[in-house]
DNA sequence: TAAAATCCCATAAAAACCCGTTGTATCCCG
DNA sequence: CGGGATACAACGGGTTTTTATGGGATTTTA
């Protein structure tokens, strides 16, 4: 299940007025390139207070995955269940948005929320997938390794000048 | 036997005085691209207290799936009777209603009362399929996940306001 | 002919689209 | 090598289109 193109790098785009967001060229070329769609998909990353993103490319193959391990399981009730509740995270609970021509989304008030993102937004390639942050909320979390936040320090600086 | 569009997202919409729903555009847009009906087919789903819904490509690939099935497995008078009940589930326990040009649905009363649905319908895709829900069905229900029923919540009040 | 379903229109909010501006990196060419 | 020209990325703002929804009016059907 290799995927061909990966995620990777970081850029600090803002959050305007109406709610867009500039998604960076790089990551708008990996989504290309892994298929023809101009979409990504936005779910609550499960262990950050952070978004995780993602291709449709990316979102089929995950799928594919779950199936193939129901019908392998022995389908006692347990397993079922377990089925329909990942069924569930993996879909309703995330959210398809199309970006335009400019490369922008309009980023979906629940997913703001959930990724506590103000009018700022991190973003961070992480291979196969990538992640949105609230670049304070990175700074804060001990579980961040120390060169990750200087990047993002400096990103925040790149942009806020001397403020 | 992998759909090129899958179901995701969601979304809460009201059931009017006449019993009309809208179907929410992103799920539109799945049908419309698997197949070119305007149509949904409604059953109850099997293991929660909710509605199962589908476009009729979905319903013809799960048909030749069953049927598959059938040929398989060897045809004692176990396998025999389980494809029967399966039939009778798939298709005389479903209702097929077309949608308007403004993508509402007269909600059938039986399907309806089924799925207990009040005044609001919660939509949740599902991939291959998706559901709808009483919400508060949903809150109440102990095997659906926590993020999930935030999400529920969040639907809630983002339609409630302060009510 | 009463009830029910379908059609038609209206509207407010939200989303998509189109335009132009600016800053920056890249290219080109003398 | 320098200086402008060029291309593209990230924005901001206005305009148009789509959605969700309400309410008649008209047609079907039992």
């Amino acid at each position: 299940m290799a995927l061909e193109h990966l995620f990777q790098g970081s850029a600090l785009n803002a959050v305007d007025a109406k709610g867009r967001v500039s998604i960076p060229a790089f990551l708008r070329g990996v989504i290309e390139r892994r298929g023809d769609a101009r979409t990504i998909i936005l779910a609550k990353h499960e262990a950050f207070p952070a978004l995780s993103a993602y291709d449709p490319a990316y979102a089929a193959l995950k799928h594919a995955k779950l199936e193939r391990l129901l019908e392998k399981e022995e389908t006692g009730p347990d397993a079922q269940l377990d089925y329909q509740q990942r069924n569930l995270m993996a879909f309703a609970a995330t959210e398809e948005v199309p970006y335009d021509s400019s490369g922008r989304i309009l980023f979906p008030p629940m997913m703001r929320r959930k990724g506590q993102i103000g009018d700022v937004a991190l973003f961070l390639g992480t291979g196969e997938t990538f992640q949105i942050w609230n670049p304070q909320l990175l700074l804060d979390d001990p579980r961040i390794p120390n060169d990750l936040k200087d990047i993002a320090r400096f990103r925040l600086d790149e942009r806020g000048g001397s403020a």
